[in-house]
Parts: C-alpha cells; structure tokens; sequence
RNA sequence: GCUGGCGUAGCUCAACGGCAGAGCAGCUGAUUUGUAAUCAGCAGGUUGUAGGUUCAAGUCCUAUCGCCAGCUCCA
C-alpha cells in the first residue's frame, strides 16, 4: 500500500499509510487522550474514519468550541439511547446542541416525571461505564427509511423523507441506532461529566399546531471540574435573580389580583423615577420634546395605525357610550395626532417626540415573567419626524446617544443586528427595500458590525436592535431603532418641502432602555442588586455606635437631606456590627459610621458597600465625595462603589 | 395559549393520610455596643381558592387562580 501525506494544521506534513485511520494518527502523535474529532480538508470526521487520500487534518480537541458541541451531541444520544431502553416504545424525534448543553425530543404518551429523570441519568451512567464502540455506518437513503419505519420511528422516517442526500449515515453504540450527520465521539466511555437538568413539552418543529413531545435537557462538558463551575455559576445567576433581588431590597413586588403588573414599592419607585430622569437630562442634550398622551383612544385610531388588525389580540379594551376604545399598546399613533394637529415645513423638521406614557399589552399567561415581560409598563420611547435625507443625520445622533447610555451603565459588548421584512407587513415591497437601505448605510458610515435578521422586522418597517452583554455575559436585548414609512402614510403625515410641495415624512420609532421595568431587571442582575450610587434608593445610611450620638447625627442627617441625598438614620439600640451588616446586605453603598471620636471631631467615618473604611472627613468632605462619585459614574469612569464590591 | 413542576408564617424550608413545626425577619425586655449577626421572652397559620374522597386531608382526586422552567408568541 503506497503512502498518502498529511498536512497538520501546524504546518507540519507527515508521510502515512493510505487508510490509516485518525484515531492511529493521533495516537502515534501522543494526542489520541486530549482529541474528540478531527477535521479532514475543513469537514469534521470522526476518529475512526480512515484516511484515503492527501489531506489536511485539524485536530478537535475537547475543550474546544467544537469538541464541546460534539460531546454535547453524543451526551443527547446516550440519553436516546437510555430512554429507549428504559421506556421501549418512545420515539426519537431530534436532539441538537444548544448552548452549554443539548436537549431531545421524544415522542412518548406520558411526560417524564422527575424521578424518571434521574433513572434515565444513571442508566447513561451505566452505558458510558461499559464503554461502548460508536460507530458510523452510511447507507442509501431509501433503506434507512425502511429500516426506521420497521423499528417504529415516524418522526425518523419524516426527517429522512425530506433529507436531499441520497445517501445517509446512521450512527451504532451497542444495540441502539440513530440518525445522525456526525461526527460523535468515539465512543461512550468519553462521555462523563453531564447531568440532565429539566423536562418540558415542545411542538414538533416547533409548531405549535403539531403535537406535543417531551424534551428533556442537559448539560455536558469534557470535565467534571468544567461541570461543576457551570452549575456554580447557574446558582451564582439565581441569587442575582432580579425577582429576589427586587423582594430582598425591598424595590417591587407582584400580587396575584394584579398578573404580570410590577408594583413598585417607594425605593423600587426612586430607582424607575431615577432612570427616567436621567434619560429626561439626555433629552435636553439630544434635542427631544416630551409629550404627553392619552392612555385610551377611539379603537378607530388602532384601526388606521394597523395595530387593531395585526395585535388586537394583545390589547386591552374598553366600551363607553357605545363605542370601543382601546387601552394603548405604544405611543406612536398618538404622537402621530400631534404631528397632524397643524401644517408643517421642512424648517420643523426633525420634530423629536418623546413619551414615559403607561403602555398595556396583553401578554399571554405562559410569556410573563418578572420585570422582563410584564403587561404594564413604560418605555423611553421617542419618535423622530424627519425627512428622508435626515435619517442618515437622526441614526448618527441616535447610534452616539445610545454608546453614552451604555457606557454610563457599564454594558459590555454590544451586538448590532438589523431585522428585515417579516411575513406580515405594511407598506410596499419598494419601499422596505427603501428603509432597510437607509439602516444599513447609516450602520456602515459609523462603523458598526451587524449581523442581518431576515424576516424579523416589525409589521411596519426594518429595525436595528441593540444587544449587550452583561456581567454574566448574558445578551439582552434593549435598544430598538425602527423605521417606519407606513405610519406616516396612514395618518397622511405630511410637510412643506422648500419647493412647495407636500411630502411626506419618516417616523422613526426609538427606545434606547426599552421598557423601563425590563432595563431595570437587567440592570439589577447586572449589578447584583449593587446599584450605582446616583440610582441607589439609599445612597448613605448614618448609623450611630450608641445612641449618645444621637443628636450629632441627626444634625448630620439633616444636613445630608437638605443637601438633595438620600439618606436614611440608624440609631438604633443595636451593635455596631450588627446595622454594618444590614447596611451592607440591604446594598446601601455607603454605611456613615458616627460614634463618639466622630461627635467630638464634628466628622463622618463612612465605610464603602464593599467594606473599604475611609478615614474620618468633615460632612462637606463627605458630600463632595459623593457628588464626584456620581458624576464620575455618569461619565461612564470606573466605579469606586461597583457590583463587585 | 400549550406541556410539566410548585403553592405551608413576611422570607427560606420541615411535617408516613393521624395534635401544623424550625431558622431568619417582626414585637417586648435586658444589654450602650467601633466597621458583616448580643441575649432572653412573645407573637405569628382557614396549609393559594372552591369542591370531592375518607372516621380523619397540608398530604389523595377534580376544578380554578398564581408562580417557576420550557414551547409558541413578542407591534
């Protein structure tokens, strides 16, 4: 047998024996343990493929992106194949990797109880312990479709009969067989570190008409080390839960008569108030005028803007004087009547309009959650009248607002993706095409990335979200930039150009936090419940080491008030330690230690959030600290009270 | 809306179909305290709601409301 040469993804290229197989080559090589798959001339391969020609072979190592997403897709198998032994008489469905784990639907008349789920893990437990062979085996595609049909799988035949490929791999591990494109690992006994972490219904293909399967989830990874820190840092993310940050801190809570609607205790009401004031400031600076609209308005209004047709489903309505009125949805087809309310010229333009209006939508029961998706709530929402030659000038303005906002809250990465025409729209094709041109050359002339949405536009126009990461890494999605040439069509919108002729004009839907109840969920899990100090509820609390300093302290706690803080006094009759420990847990980022030196010297001693203890300052020295801090924080500078604190 | 899970004191959680309990928080008293928990006592409940089974229901069954995870949806 005459030699084939391999080029390594070093460089490196070895002369070897045609049909050498993979799992040889990186045997011989010493890096058979760390190695999961391989990639052959840029395609991933399993191990045991043999090599028949020149190639290039890169290596898949476990820890690798790749590697993890071949190990996950194996662990799905080995629950398959474990829940088909179990339960004879389950059908497999589909079992893809999804981020740091997998998941697979099965077809079975019961859902998996909880108890069944634990089963199910200790036989793949037993079946990774015996080690067994995977291997792959392809065959035309009309054979695996009798092969499946004769073992019962419907939802296997389905997928075959619409796979294009004449030929098909099938992949074994003892007496269990699937279908399956590969690579996988090669075989069981790799597979280890994994837990299966819940059970839930999905629609096959995800269609909500189709029929139900049970999907059971699970995470791997390629050590149990790798495991346990993921686990870690799942609780981590449940104590930042905003639901709980939100009862701990006193900020907000739900009651049953009251679904899905957000009720804001006094400090929760402070921290919502702040946000708004501080986008009121930005106004000022970005040229907005705020407005304020009705929170009912004839269903005739909701027909022209379209929302009657296209969301009535998801709006509150109302009957008065026999006629049907509709709770808003959004702020648009009002600030729509303001534009109308007289002629306009080109000199108006851009006319910025911007509205905290209360919106209502009805979500359905299984949607809700939290401050994330709530029926009631705000939004810092604005819409911008302009010309079409002003959109490239508005989305300027807008894309440098948006980076101060972000940075101002310490948002890491944001990601930029632009949403194109859905299924249902407004407007004509021509004119779509029109916006969504606009959107993209804006994005390009300020240098963003963004990656294309197809089909995930608003019903009324091409959008541009805005996703960033917080210090979970997790992606929210806030800001949302939309264009609309459809609304002003509808409410006949219209301006005098120079010329003299009627034109009409764009609107541009905007909301840079979102919905103020959802930004400040995110917000609080970002920071832990930690705010910053210019949105804290409580910016210092003063508390006395006996009550002899009660009176100093009330002075201080006076000047500190009339000084515009929020501040609150302990002087209870308790320890020292005791009212450090509630200020700290109630994420107040300065405790005011006040005892008898401090009384004597007419000073402060104030201890930070995360436990630094300053030296002891005059109340002036104090407040200018405070106020440095905030502005400093505002400009988006490091925080010297942070989430980590 | 769909599938599943869960609703016990303000919070976190116990209680085989057989007397509803603990810790924290709260209140009262003592303690006058120096940077993350002083001690003692007291009080706290129609076990989400409405039916049913049973001699007996927090526990079993049915309905309903809410919450949670996921699916679908998200102007």
């Amino acid at each position: 047998m005459e030699d084939i040469q391999v080029t390594l993804s070093g460089g490196k290229v070895l002369q070897v024996l045609r049909g050498l197989r993979i799992q040889e080559l990186a045997f011989s090589l010493g890096i058979n343990s760390r190695i999961i798959a391989a990639k052959v001339d840029g395609v991933a391969v399993d191990l045991d493929r043999p090599l028949g020609q020149d190639c290039t072979v890169d290596w898949i190592p476990m820890d690798s992106p790749e590697g993890l997403d071949i190990l996950r897709h194996s662990t799905a198998h080995l629950m398959a194949q474990a829940v088909q032994g179990l339960f004879p008489g389950t059908q497999v469905t589909i079992g893809p990797t999804i981020e740091d784990g997998f998941y697979y639907d099965f077809k079975r008349v019961t859902p998996f109880t909880p108890e069944e789920l634990e089963r199910i893990e200790s036989r793949m437990h037993e079946l990774a312990a015996s080690n067994l062979r995977i291997k792959r085996e392809e065959m035309p595609r009309p054979r695996a479709i009798e092969l499946f049909r004769a073992m019962g799988e419907d939802y296997k035949v389905a997928i075959l009969e619409e796979i294009p490929e004449e030929k098909v791999s099938l992949y074994r591990q003892g007496d269990w067989v699937d279908l399956c494109r590969g690579p996988h690992v090669p075989a069981t006994g790799v597979i280890g570190a994994f837990k299966l972490t819940g059970v839930a219904g999905a629609y096959w293909r995800g269609d909500e008409r189709n029929e139900m399967l049970q999907r059971i989830y699970g995470t791997a990874w390629h050590t149990e080390e790798a495991l346990r820190e993921h686990l870690r840092l799942l609780e981590e993310a449940k104590k930042r839960d905003h639901r709980r940050i939100g009862r701990e801190l006193d900020l907000f809570s739900f009651h049953p008569l009251a679904p899905a609607s957000p009720i804001f205790h006094p400090k929760g009401a402070i921290v919502y108030n702040e946000l708004i004031a501080y986008m009121r400031r930005l106004y000022r600076r970005y040229g907005y005028q705020e407005v304020i609209t009705p929170q009912i308005f004839d269903a005739e209004l909701w027909r022209r803007s379209g929302h009657y047709d296209h969301f009535r489903e998801n709006m509150y309505f109302t009957r008065v004087d026999e006629k049907e009125f509709g709770v808003k949805p959004m702020n648009c087809p009002g600030h729509t009547l303001i534009y109308a309310s007289k002629r306009r010229s080109y000199r108006d333009l851009p006319l910025r309009y911007a509205d905290f209006g209360r919106l209502h939508r009805y979500e359905k029961s299984g949607v809700t959650g939290g401050l994330t998706r709530v029926r009631s709530f705000s939004q810092d929402d604005a819409h911008i009248f302009c010309t079409p030659e002003q959109i490239e000038g508005e989305m300027t303005a807008l894309l440098r607002m948006l980076r101060e906002v972000y940075q101002a809250f310490r948002f890491g990465q944001i990601q930029v993706k632009l949403s194109t025409r859905p299924e249902h729209f407004l407007g004509s094709e021509e004119v779509w095409a029109r916006a969504e041109e606009a959107l993209a050359e804006s994005l390009r002339k300020e240098g963003l990335e963004y990656a294309v949405n197809p089909g995930e536009g608003a019903f009324y126009g091409p959008k541009i979200d805005f996703v960033v990461s917080d210090a979970l890494r997790r992606g929210w999605q806030l800001a949302t930039i939309q264009l609309d040439f459809s609304m002003p069509e509808r409410f006949d919108l219209t301006y005098i150009s120079p010329a003299g002729s009627e034109e009409r004009p764009v609107m541009i839907h905007r909301a840079i936090l979102g919905s103020i109840e959802r930004f400040m969920g995110i917000l609080l899990e970002h920071c832990a419940g930690a705010l910053p100090i210019w949105l804290a509820p409580v910016q210092a609390r003063l508390v006395t080491v006996t009550d002899q300093q009660k009176n100093y302290a009330e002075k201080v706690f006076e000047e500190l008030l009339a000084g515009g803080w929020r501040v609150e006094l302990d002087g209870r009759n308790e320890k020292l330690g005791y009212k450090i420990r509630e200020a700290q847990m109630a994420k107040i980022p300065y405790a005011v230690v006040i005892g008898d030196r401090e009384m004597k010297d007419q000073t402060v001693s104030p201890r930070r959030r995360g436990g630094k203890t300053l030296k002891p300052m005059s109340v002036k020295e104090f407040v200018e600290l405070l106020g440095q801090e905030v502005s400093g924080e505002l400009r988006g500078e490091d925080l010297t009270v942070g989430a980590g604190d």
